[in-house]
DNA sequence: CTGTAGATTGTTACGTTATAACATGTCAAG
DNA sequence: CTTGACATGTTATAACGTAACAATCTACAG
């Protein structure tokens, strides 16, 4: 499974991308997983909100894969658990982990990736690379200042945004030339 | 039809959307529309590519709606206009006329819209209100310098960027005020 | 305890968006 | 006038997403 999107699945064939990462540089995904999910646990707990089983599956998975998954590969690795086999058990645990903040959602993907600093206030941007499909969250204050400028500038109140970027990771560039 | 999303389909209660626009502030469709779609002639003129009589039609009509459409609402009026009324007929010219800068894909909303200053190099941000479901093309180059930046810091190259943001136009402010 | 309201999950059914693959038609260059 | 490239039409299906209702769980007031 995992499809994503149509084109390039390649994301074993890419050189420095052998282990899918949400981060370009390598490091402990076993780590910076369970550091994520601990931090969940802690911001739900201080807003009364539960993790519940498929939720904290959900945000485990997508945690493990460490990449962008679509709902449909959430919901199959649900299924082959025990848990409902139906689209809205996916996508309900979805909407709920990216409201609280701790899943985003790639929309040039239809896909949705665990967030790797949930807490920190953010409007992360995303960078895909279009040859690994590797997808990393970038620190984004500047972009988002620079959007909320330009937004008051024509009176406008941004309460989300939106910002993806379609390119070449580090790797990909190297391997291209 | 034009249901683009499920929710808001609001355009008209709007007060200060009640003539859809792809600019917040009113001002001449007409104008404004004969004029992109002579300067599309020209560009593809000059890249030797041809507006076809679908493409020709598919960017006329996004220009007239003047906001963002569905792809099946643009199929739909094609439809009732002789050409062909498969999905394919309407994602080829759609596709076609993104590649070559005429019109942007606003993927929160699965839908299409003109752009409103091809050929001058841009790559823009969209505002999107959530009350009205207007669409605005936003000046930005500060926020892709910004995204270029931030990417260029982690080594990734941008090839294309998607900026768009959801809230409340102006009209819309007011009103909710 | 219990019962009850609200939240969560399961399930059915369907709507919406998008693409693959192939057939047909058109047009310009040689 | 034909050939090759591009464009369009058409069939079929894949992929993504949601509405609506039923069953279950959980917390808390009584």
């Amino acid at each position: 499974m995992d499809h994503l999107h149509p084109h390039n699945d390649n994301a074993d064939r890419c050189p420095g991308c052998a282990a899918p990462d949400l981060a370009f540089a390598p490091h402990d995904h076993g780590l910076c997983a369970s550091d994520a999910l601990n931090r969940a646990e802690a911001m739900l707990a201080g807003r009364s909100q539960r993790l519940t089983p498929v939720r904290r599956r959900v945000l485990q998975i997508l945690l493990e894969a460490h990449r962008a998954l679509g709902a449909y590969d959430v919901l199959n690795r649900l299924a082959a658990e025990g848990f409902g086999n139906q689209p809205p058990v996916a996508y309900r645990a979805l909407e709920f982990l990216e409201e609280q903040g701790l899943v985003h959602r790639i929309r040039r993907l239809n896909a949705f990736a665990a967030c790797m600093h949930p807490g920190e206030a953010h409007a992360p941007a995303f960078l895909i690379c279009r040859a690994c499909n590797l997808v990393a969250e970038a620190p984004a204050a500047a972009v988002t200042a620079a959007l909320t400028g330009a937004a008051a500038a024509l009176g406008f109140t941004i309460e989300r945004s939106t910002v993806e970027a379609l390119g070449l990771c580090p790797a990909c560039t190297a391997e291209a030339a």
